[in-house]
DNA sequence: CTTTGTGCAAACGGTTTGCAACCTA
DNA sequence: TAGGTTGCAAACCGTTTGCACAAAG
């Protein structure tokens, strides 16, 4: 008796690659619904549910990052370690790269009771452009 | 010509009174459905509205802390800084009380582009039980 | 040719809101 | 008694899902 193992195996379509392409384009965190308006300038086709379900499989995968803010997902192309700023007045995202912050914590967090994997670490407070 | 400035008062009510001490009473980190039910116990006519809004004006005003896991609020008395562990199997929070890791995050997030005035830090992993 | 991905539209689920009645201060 | 608060039900809105068809490998 032979037996085959099949695995589940992922295909390149052009609406992730438009997806993916747009997200690395940008420097800020757009929300699906971003996405989904750019990405139809060049596929008029796409529907909304296409682009959620590729934002999920690309994160998934570690291709892209999700952050959560305000009860809805944003995108990050930029899946390097960093941390985020949230505005507390116009809600626009910016970045800290910092390697230390994210080593510090994660040093800090082991304990007997939890293994930690990642961190998020979000801050909140005042952006240049409102100060 | 007589000014009057009226400052918009909070008033206390039952169901902030119940909501509070549930939130005190409790060492996990209920979503606003649980704290719901839990408080209709005693107020078998509390509506889940009700819930909602002071839940959210509590969090305004730093009596609770609010917390953004998986598209949903999940609420906690303790208002101390500290650090939320979130079990990737089967969801559970728990925390770490670290003053290191606020205080190191907060020194290394200073920047002339972004003023920072708090930190969130959640770190996701598997909790004892799931390892 | 098989199997994964897509588009559409309807469903979902946590949260918010409009409104009249109610209750604090 | 004034105006913040409540309960109810309906609206909201970002996200997910079922299904038949299209397209990648």
């Amino acid at each position: 008796m032979i037996m085959t193992i099949t695995m589940p195996s992922i295909r390149i379509t052009t609406q992730k690659i438009k997806i993916l392409e747009y997200l690395w384009s940008v420097n800020h965190h757009p929300t699906a619904d971003e996405i989904y308006s750019e990405v139809k300038k060049d596929l008029p086709a796409i529907s909304l549910a296409t682009v959620y379900r590729n934002l999920h499989s690309l994160a998934e995968e570690g291709d892209i990052q999700k952050i959560e803010v305000n009860k809805e997902f944003r995108f990050d192309g930029d899946i390097s370690p960093h941390q985020h700023c949230v505005c507390k007045k116009c809600g626009n995202i910016s970045e800290i790269f910092s390697k230390d912050i994210a080593r510090h914590s994660m040093q800090n967090a082991e304990t007997e009771d939890f293994e930690p994997h990642s961190v998020k670490t979000i801050f909140h407070g005042i952006c240049r452009e409102c100060k």
